[in-house]
DNA sequence: GCCGTTTTCGGCCCGACTGTTTTCAGTCG
């Protein structure tokens, strides 16, 4: 783990340790906020040897956090954060992952019911000792286990592409009821984050009842979990939460963006508009008349916006943000938003297997779906022959194979083939393949598939190795990781950045969503060294192609242009940068 | 704990819903 991850889970363990002492919200807020600030930093906390100055100056680092984030960088631990952890039994802290389960309760549980952890709460939830307690009756007790027994089945947050299928097919449940006017998802499955806690869906309806109704009976539904006159909450089979918000026409805007987030963002959207003599809720941004004993809405206060997001954003002086940025990194210092990458940019998929390895495509079959898909030019990149899991192919095999790809390409209009290949970075940096046979590729992808578990030293040497091979064009799924399944390789981001853009070797963002690797912070760190950038679907089958918009939201994310994406260029200018490379 | 075109002290986003409550605390997003 890097650096800044330690210390973003030293600041976020310390925060939960405040919340559980019952020290200020304010206080505990501020702690989370240093933690969430450092896990996205796009460059290493440790490097040009840091000063309380140079860290007071990131906003929301102040003097206090930036002589722990010292110290832990003399010391490698935080005295404070020590001290903390001493204070409750570190088994608590886990309890605060299930739903309904707060802070207070947990204080509660833990001095009046000597609760430590998960099993003694299940223990005393069990005997229906807890049922005693102040404010915790058979109904709270009942919630509390089922959340229990669904955080174990549900095991944890869910895939980008898995929550976005699901979304998918409750809007489709729901548009069937007569009276909906507009139907979207929000939250982080709109902002296209990795992975997604709940499924947001925001609804407008002059009659909310038919919609509400058709949402709780819906196939799936395991349990209602609030069911309002505005706000629905359920929990799926699929093993996720899904809320569903209704609002007002007029309040769609508004509503879209409160229910979008992120909740950071939203905050600071919220002080923009205090600051500018406004008050910004879900149902609109109204003047502020001086008056907060009842929401504005409920006096009658004409909204300034709340119609569309972009009117809001306007009326607060902001340009139109799009969705994949709003996590409170900057995006509202922005006088002009950049015109991010978009999925129509995308004209070629430059890392993609047939049968000759591990696909189920044809070179013909593969040639034509690229064509479908309105692009210039498909790479065929079959496994090497390490890869002999994935059937990856000998050299001699190779030869064979490019001869056939070289005849397809011939054979078929439309559209450019080339002969390439996903080479294994093998563990100390080699590549799998000669340089004789490399040379006679157009394209040749390097990627790390097995020793996955170096450390990082090791794994950023091999990595550096293989970004310098003069043979190498992209460099794949860089870090190996597989979400919820493995971390995969952590090396030096800016390193490897710094080479690939010496070296003209762009680094891949593979969209498929088990991957999304590089990640957002990763993808911020190469547009800031100059690097280029390939979003790639890793297709080994047609519909494959169509992970390509989980590589775009997540390049997004990383505030990627089309320029930098070798992938936006034309024929002409990819081909050109594939021939310099070979000579 | 952090921050400052009203502030170096006194603020710190805003609303929906539940359960155990006769008026609200806790949780969530």
């Amino acid at each position: 783990m890097s650096a800044n991850a330690e210390l973003a889970a030293i600041f976020a363990e310390m925060a939960s340790v405040l919340q559980i002492t019952g020290q200020s919200p304010f206080r505990v807020n501020a702690h989370a906020r240093v933690a969430r600030i450092l896990g996205a930093l796009t460059s290493d906390v440790a490097e040009h040897a840091p000063t309380p100055e140079s860290l007071t100056a990131i906003a929301g680092i102040g003097k206090g956090s930036a002589a722990k984030i010292l110290e832990y960088l003399e010391t490698g631990r935080v005295a404070e954060h020590q001290e903390l952890l001493k204070k409750i039994p570190g088994g608590l802290l886990d309890l605060l992952g299930i739903q309904g389960l707060g802070p207070k309760t947990i204080r509660l549980l833990w001095q009046q019911a000597g609760v430590t952890d998960l099993a003694t709460l299940q223990a005393g939830i069990d005997s229906g000792e807890l049922e005693h307690l102040p404010r915790l009756g058979p109904k709270a007790i009942a919630n509390i286990s089922r959340a229990i027994e669904f955080a174990r089945k549900a095991g944890g947050r869910t895939r980008l592409g898995a929550a976005m299928t699901i979304a998918q097919g409750i809007l489709a449940h729901l548009r069937g009821v007569k009276g909906t006017s507009r139907l979207e998802y929000a939250g982080s499955l709109r902002r296209g984050a990795e992975t997604i806690g709940d499924i947001d869906i925001l609804a407008a309806t002059a009659d909310p009842d038919p919609l509400r109704h058709a949402f709780e009976r819906m196939p799936g539904v395991q349990q209602i979990l609030a069911a309002g006159p505005t706000r629905l909450s359920l929990r799926h089979a699929a093993g996720i939460q899904i809320d569903l918000r209704i609002v007002a026409e007029r309040s769609f805007g508004a509503a879209w963006m409160y229910f979008t987030g992120s909740k950071q963002h939203n905050v600071q959207m919220r002080e923009r508009a205090i600051k500018r003599k406004m008050r910004l809720n879900e149902y609109g941004l109204f003047p502020d008349d001086g008056r907060c004993e009842e929401p504005p809405q409920e006096r009658g206060v004409e909204p300034v916006a709340g119609d569309t997001e972009a009117e809001v954003f306007a009326a607060l002086g902001l340009p139109m943000i799009p969705p994949e940025i709003r996590e409170d990194l900057g995006e509202l210092e922005l006088a002009k938003t950049p015109r991010l990458i978009e999925q129509r940019d995308i004209k070629s998929e430059l890392h993609a297997h047939t049968v000759a390895s591990d696909g189920r495509l044809s070179i013909d079959q593969l040639a034509r779906e690229a064509m479908s898909r309105g692009f210039h030019t498909v790479a065929v990149t079959d496994h090497s022959a390490a890869s002999a899991q994935a059937n990856g192919l000998s050299a001699d095999r190779l030869r064979r194979h490019i001869a056939e790809v070289r005849r397809a390409d011939r054979l078929i209009d439309g559209i450019s083939i080339l002969a390439g290949a996903e080479v294994d970075i093998l563990a100390d940096g080699r590549l799998d393949y000669t340089d004789d046979l490399l040379r006679e590729l157009d394209i040749v992808v390097a990627s790390p598939h097995i020793a996955l578990r170096q450390e990082p030293a090791v794994a950023t040497k091999r990595l550096l190795r293989a970004i310098r091979h003069p043979l190498v064009n992209i460099l794949g799924h860089p870090t190996g990781r597989m979400i919820n399944r493995r971390e995969g390789l952590s090396p030096d981001i800016a390193a490897l950045v710094q080479a690939a853009r010496e070296c003209d070797v762009a680094l891949e963002i593979n969209a498929n969503d088990i991957r999304l690797d590089l990640r957002d912070i990763h993808i911020k760190s190469a547009l800031a060294g100059g690097a280029l950038l390939a979003i790639n679907t890793d297709a080994h089958a047609a519909e494959h192609f169509d992970y390509l918009r989980y590589g775009i939201l997540t390049a997004r994310r990383g505030w990627l242009t089309p320029d930098r994406c070798i992938n936006t260029w034309s024929s002409e200018k990819l081909h050109r940068w594939l021939r310099k490379a070979a000579s």
